[in-house]
DNA sequence: TTAAAATAGTTGCGGTTGCAACAATTTAGT
DNA sequence: ACTAAATTGTTGCAACCGCAACTATTTTAA
């Protein structure tokens, strides 16, 4: 072994020769994909309905959860706290939710969908579901349980701290 | 068959007992993640060079296919035309590309990486490549094969013409 | 009991986003 | 050759985002 090679190696350390393809990085690919599919729903309700996905996303929490407050919809939806209230405020000024406060801690609020949000809600949920199971269409039964099932492990990796994954 | 039976169906009709449950919803759990990773991914270049993920793609693009032009890069990476606009703007002051127009269409813009460019580029591809194999940690070498292909079919499920999967 | 810390929600502000209109140039159709 | 349409990139504008500071209230603990 001639004192060449070594200094090649030295020039050129494996890891300046490993190339990136963009389409072919897995953040980038979930990026996209999830950029597409958020848009193309979030068309959906803001022509039909007039809500934003954020809207959106309160009014499913409160559909499946109602009287929670907003801070219990900050943590279930992941959505931050401004925008959640600013957002909260339209839908009150659309009487799409109804707003009270707690009784024994006043800072509390306790949200409900209005009557008219819960029949908007139920117009929406058919639909949501029916978009969900055209995108799952080109999975077989077994293929939608794996991926399922892996997303789920992903999900659970990325879940704990990941400040510490990177 | 009563009439009134009849009218019981006419109020609940199957649909709308159909419920959603929203940390089950596929496109929810898709946001999630994505912007989770994202975010992380984010902080990174953010923190250690000063580079959005817009800024980063672009050079990420450039990197590896380099005289293309901004319309390329645009579809390339789905990145919309005026926050592209936006972006280049600010890569081309921090001297990180470069652009010429072409000779022979003097609309379309020649993106090339500069030196310091290229050593940012250079330095990130790595860092990159590391985020994604611990993101990957959480598979066996398998279940990355199965995962891998199964997203590919969604990808091309969801590539044709979205307009027409809602 | 009272001062400090924690919690819930709101708001100010600077930055980003994305649609739509625009200018400059090139291509197509007649 | 000449006008209409298409393409490339930029910019105006209104909406949105998210951090940080703020108010109001409750909890902790000395």
């Amino acid at each position: 072994m001639s004192s060449r090679n070594k200094n090649d190696m030295k020039k050129k350390p494996v890891s300046e020769n490993v190339q990136l393809r963009l389409e072919h990085f897995l953040p980038y690919r979930f990026s996209i994909l999830t950029n597409k599919i958020s848009a193309s729903i979030a068309d959906t309700y803001r022509g039909k309905f007039g809500l934003s996905i954020t809207e959106w996303r309160i009014m499913a929490v409160l559909g499946e959860y109602p009287k929670i407050s907003a801070d219990e919809v900050s943590i279930k939806t992941q959505i931050e706290k401004s925008i959640l209230s600013r957002a909260i405020a339209k839908l009150l000024l659309r009487k799409l939710i109804e707003r009270e406060f707690s009784k024994t801690d006043r800072r509390r609020s306790i949200l409900t969908l209005t009557a008219s949000g819960m029949s908007v809600y139920e117009e929406v949920v058919p639909l949501a579901l029916q978009y969900e199971s055209q995108l799952l269409k080109c999975f077989s039964g077994s293929e939608y349980e794996q991926f399922s099932k892996l997303l789920e492990l992903l999900f659970q990796h990325v879940g704990k701290d990941s400040a510490q994954i990177l």
